[in-house]
DNA sequence: AAAACGATCTACT
DNA sequence: GTAGATCGTTTTG
């Protein structure tokens, strides 16, 4: 079947992967791969921004003041999605750390690799650079609404984090942060390099 | 039921 | 760099 092809090229994270604190997380998805199958066709990019949203005393995660309807699955098991619209977009996070613990990293950028076409199509969007650069684009890139929210991200279908095939190697790291903070601003010029393996640069 | 509030984006200067 | 759009979700009355 071709979707096991796909889940052999793009081998889907494990649950213990996500079940670990959330900037150690954060940090390992940088170089990772989003995976989305739909009727369309397959999109790929390299995770090159992401944000951790913390259990504990920070004020910006949509779990600091406890559980509601919208963020309920930041309180589930890790591994799993929670897409949340905000002005009226989706943006994607992966749940880390155990069920009860609230905390999830924000997908913040991609760099497309693969269905490019397909993702200019769905964002009438030219501009290879600007397909995925920012949370709800790449929602948009990728065709990410509530539909997803829960969506166990461990499973290798429809839509999964994986590790890198190795033809996506470049050799080039991307000058990305990964932030714990709140009012993180955006990457106004993220590089289109796709890196990996290790995850050198972090933090600041 | 109504109002207020964004983990944003686009266009424009 | 910033104003304005825009609508799902939460909070308030």
């Amino acid at each position: 079947m071709k979707r096991d092809a796909d889940r052999r090229t793009f081998p889907p994270l494990s649950r213990d992967f996500y079940d670990r604190n959330v900037v150690a997380v954060a940090r390992a998805l940088l170089g990772k791969c989003l995976v989305r199958i739909s009727d369309d066709g397959l999109t790929a990019g390299g995770i090159v921004e992401v944000e951790a949203y913390l259990p504990q005393g920070d004020p910006a995660s949509h779990a600091h003041r406890g559980p509601t309807r919208r963020n309920a699955s930041m309180f589930g098991p890790p591994g799993h999605a929670y897409v949340y619209a905000i002005h009226s977009r989706w943006c994607l996070n992966a749940v880390t750390q155990p069920a009860g613990i609230a905390s999830a990293v924000l997908i913040r950028a991609l760099e497309p690799l693969h269905g490019i076409a397909l993702m200019q199509r769905r964002r009438q969007v030219d501009n290879v650079r600007d397909l995925a650069r920012g949370p709800a684009r790449l929602c948009e890139a990728f065709a990410i609404d509530r539909a997803f929210d829960g969506w166990d991200l461990t499973r290798g279908e429809v839509l999964w984090i994986a590790d890198p095939p190795a033809s996506a190697v470049s050799g080039q790291a991307p000058q990305i942060a990964v932030s714990t903070r709140i009012g993180v601003t955006a990457a106004r010029d993220l590089p289109l390099r796709f890196f990996l393996p290790a995850n050198p640069f972090v933090s600041k």
